[in-house]
DNA sequence: CGCGACGTTGATTTGCCTCAACGATTGTGG
DNA sequence: CCACAATCGTTGAGGCAAATCAACGTCGCG
């Protein structure tokens, strides 16, 4: 029984503990040690992952070698490469262990299974990218017309755990900016009794 | 009836006939004339909108009074505010049609009872969630990784219809840059030969 | 016709980047 | 268990892409 993600599906939806059986019994738990990769790019990520300990990122590598950040994933959150996921297509993300993690992990195959049998998670997960969207379009606003050090602000606000727990470095590229910037901005933000 | 909105549905799900019916039945069809509010930011968004005809643009005003466009919206696609559609709280969103527009309004009472009628309902726009947010997700790694100049060049690619539809200051702003300097991007690409 | 919306051009400024160097930790192989 | 390397964070100097501020031409339309 893994009542971390049994309260996840309850938050947004209503799993009964007769349907969750059901997933529970197709979700594999898997342990990645810090620094290494739970998916490479270039591969077709066959599964989502559910955080049940530890932290995460995801990343892509641009056109002149740099990592994105794109996402950092503490504990009872869901992360994967959601366009190779549902495409099944070779994709361009990786992730990473920011910490020794443990992870459940839910296969496309039993997922598509799974939506038929249990309308309630289809109305899930529904939910969940609906919150991620929004979430992402947030922070694509915020790319336009706020300064890095209002985006350092607005992470710590709402995800204080994250600025927490995550290299500043991490942290530097999720919010489009060099580690150099960064520190600066902490600097500065310090100095001034903040 | 509605071809439109059927072959819509039908792209990426399963609606039979008589269930387009009973979706279609609640739709009503609303025109917005050029210039003109779809919805205005601080109201509650009871409607989801799919365009049949015409162009819109969403946006919202940032803390300098800035307008910042998020979505660019033709023909066959949905556009709404999101955040305040499925939370039902006020929201920040200001929709206006960029051409007269013809819309169909699906609301948020009508869709949830649709939802447990008709499975593969809630499996279209979940499909249709989970593209918006990849490709929202590729704007932000865009917005952090890519020049303006790139980002001009990758909506022409990608959206050749809205680069010639729609006014520069609207393209500006949805690139996150300004009129001056899309102006200036677009000199040097066509004296470039390019 | 006159006015607002749209697009362009020029001069100047600026926020963040790049490049370079250097401590402090952490971890690891000999 | 220690030496050495890698990782992480910081600081400084200089540069650049895009913003800002200002002005102006054109077009469509009420």
């Amino acid at each position: 029984m893994t009542p971390l993600l049994f309260s996840n599906f309850n938050k947004h939806a209503h799993i009964t503990e007769e349907q969750f059986k059901v997933i529970e019994k197709v979700m594999d738990k898997k342990l990645v040690k810090k620094k290494k990769d739970l998916l490479a790019a270039g591969e077709v990520s066959r599964y989502i992952y559910f955080v049940e300990k530890g932290c995460l990122r995801s990343y892509i590598v641009d056109k002149d070698g740099i990592e994105q950040v794109m996402q950092l994933v503490t504990e009872e959150h869901w992360i994967g490469d959601l366009y190779s996921f549902v495409t099944q297509m070779h994709g361009t993300i990786t992730i990473e262990a920011i910490e020794d993690t443990e992870v459940l992990m839910l296969s496309y195959t039993d997922l598509e299974i799974l939506y038929d049998e249990i309308p309630a998670l289809e109305r899930f997960f529904r939910k969940l990218i609906q919150r991620a969207y929004v979430a992402v379009q947030q922070r694509l606003n915020s790319a336009y017309s706020a300064s890095a050090e209002e985006r350092y602000r607005e992470l710590i606000r709402l995800r204080p755990e994250i600025a927490k727990r995550v290299p500043l470095i991490y942290i530097a590229s999720y919010l489009g900016i060099t580690p150099e910037s960064l520190s600066r901005i902490r600097k500065s933000m310090f100095s001034k009794a903040e």
